[in-house]
DNA sequence: GCCTCCAAGTGTTACGTATAACCCCGCTCG
DNA sequence: CGAGCGGGGTTATACGTAACACTTGGAGGC
């Protein structure tokens, strides 16, 4: 018997079954077919079960130069929707034997501990958010495999990109609020400088611009439910004709925007109608429920990875865009007549 | 100049500041104190900074027999609770030099990647919640150091805990509800087997069961929303007098307890009162907003952290539960006259 | 004048793994 | 009957770091 004190090595196991350490490792390591024969490879087996051999991943780092671990970056771990993003990335690594291991956002952190300081060893990619785009400087700064989530994708020198179609989301909800006959509508828009928010707010300018009396004004936000709450009720109340419609960035904001809506004594969807994107468990708590685009998070993560590891594997990342679902609910439903 | 294709090595910034790789060892760890001399530890930093040397981790790891990362497991990541543990515990590791990886529940993820099999050479500890009780054998079988969190102090042999003082909160809830005149109860109890659930019923019952004329019924519900909705709904139109006060075991059940209530026809808090346990950004998104109980996510996951690091330190884990607080908004109400 | 001591380093080793290079033996084939 | 070959292994080495043991040149003590 091996002494107990220590964690079992591979030259332990090799020792007990009779053959060198070398022998374990191809055992092991599934390389034996014809150079093992297979009594001496169920020995090997057999003997790394009895010790409870698991092999040190610091020294197969090493002697690799690879780690089979990603890194997931993520604005904030604050809504499902990245929980989403997570499962699916790790479902396709661990098909592949693969770990991924998540980062949020670095505030609240402190800059004490940069990732990417030790993660040049440690990590063999990683896959980012553009919400954190401001820990992208220090992901270019290595040399590691990338590859960004909804971001610009001829923006992102170099960097693969997977984006959903949030676009066509938008114009969707745009298409839905203009055939319910609104024509007058305010913006609440995220108060993040990302692509992916800059692109809305492009998308739904621009189809309104063709659409002959609309018009849409525009208030940020910051993505919590109070600041959401505060901007729009001051957008609402603004002088000149009161929006019929609001279209926001996000669930969170248009939970703030249905909150504003009835501060201001008016009702949703008889006064104003809401609509939000992601389609959280949120979503189906508010009364009444919310209209939005359900973004299929799972799939996301998932395609993230498969980019990921296509470019670890020196083949060319997938493209096209993740389609969207306008979700409808209560929380849209036809103009009210315009007021001054 | 070294090699430009692979990064650089300790020996490469030692060759490059004209010294041994042991001395620039000694001087990048921080270790030179009378072992070198100030103007050759400056060379050596200049060196080091000069050619972007990054020291390998697989390789420290592999020498120092530990990796300084310890793993975080929560039972899901899907509401923002789960985040601020990790934020929390995450500000107090990084003070200490590090790292924490996240490992969401095993389900959607598979059994395919156990990550207990390769964690034991890759982590120092664990810190686990105890609604993730299914990976605890894996957990225990090896043999790393653990902190659970909300466990069963008793039960738990050998493992540190941190607790929330979550009876506290119960026993808040229970007296703000009897003081508003509520005497007939409906208690909606996750459907989760964890000692943290299972101490809620116990203490809500064992307060009213002191309370002449007081009753509570259990009704079980996953934890989501429209689970929980279906659950109260046919818990609460069930033959027999109905409840004036539902206490719940989260915030999202609340939010499907409310939801039934209104599909019942029936108002909140004028007919029902609904309390939840969270506070969660979903508690003020609701109109009523809800009547709940603020658990402080960070320290929470600070503690564990700091119980983690005493563990590893060989010191005594510090002991004491963490304060929570009711918080009472619009979901709770008078007793409505019992009904028959 | 010799021994001791200290500052300022250097040489060497080990951590545990994967793999390239080698070795031996028995069998087949020319 | 010797060369070749393939099955079944073994030996040796390198990955990059941290730390222990050792060296050297001079200053100081007695």
């Amino acid at each position: 018997m091996a002494r107990s004190s220590t964690r079992p090595t591979s030259r332990d196991v090799a020792q007990a079954a009779g053959v060198s350490q070398a022998a374990v490792s191809l055992v092991l390591g599934d390389k034996w077919r014809g150079r093992v024969s297979e009594a001496t490879a169920d020995r090997v087996r057999e003997a790394a079960r009895d010790l409870g051999y698991r092999p040190n991943l610091a020294a197969r780092n090493l002697r690799l130069g690879r780690t089979r671990t990603v890194l997931l970056v993520v604005p904030a771990l604050t809504t499902e929707f990245f929980a989403g993003v997570y499962t699916g990335a790790a479902r396709v690594a661990g098909r592949h034997g693969f770990g991924v291991v998540l980062y949020p956002s670095p505030e609240g952190i402190g800059p004490a501990r940069d990732p990417f300081a030790s993660a040049q060893s440690a990590l063999d990619g990683v896959i980012a958010s553009s919400m954190a785009a401001d820990a992208l400087t220090a992901i270019r700064g290595d040399q590691l495999p990338l590859v960004m989530l909804d971001s610009d994708p001829d923006g992102s020198l170099g960097a693969a990109t997977v984006n959903l179609d949030i676009a066509d989301g938008v114009r969707q909800v745009t298409e839905h609020l203009l055939a319910l006959g609104h024509r007058h509508f305010l913006h609440l828009a995220a108060d993040v400088p990302s692509w992916t928010f800059e692109m809305r707010a492009r998308e739904l300018a621009a189809r309104l611009a063709a659409e002959p009396g609309a018009r849409v004004r525009t208030a940020p936000a910051p993505i919590s439910i109070d600041g959401a709450r505060t901007a729009a009720e001051a957008a609402l109340s603004a002088p000149g004709p009161r929006p019929t419609a609001v279209v926001c960035d996000d669930d969170k904001l248009a939970a703030g925007a249905c909150k504003a809506v009835r501060r201001l004594g008016l009702r949703v969807p008889d006064d104003v109608s809401v609509t939000g994107l992601d389609d959280l468990a949120l979503a189906t708590a508010l009364d009444p429920e919310l209209t939005t685009v359900r973004l299929d998070a799972e799939l996301f993560g998932q395609r993230g990875m498969e980019a990921l590891l296509a470019v670890l594997d020196d083949r060319e990342p997938p493209g096209g865009d993740i389609p969207v679902e306008l979700v409808v609910r209560g929380s849209t439903g036809p103009a009210a007549p315009a007021t001054p």
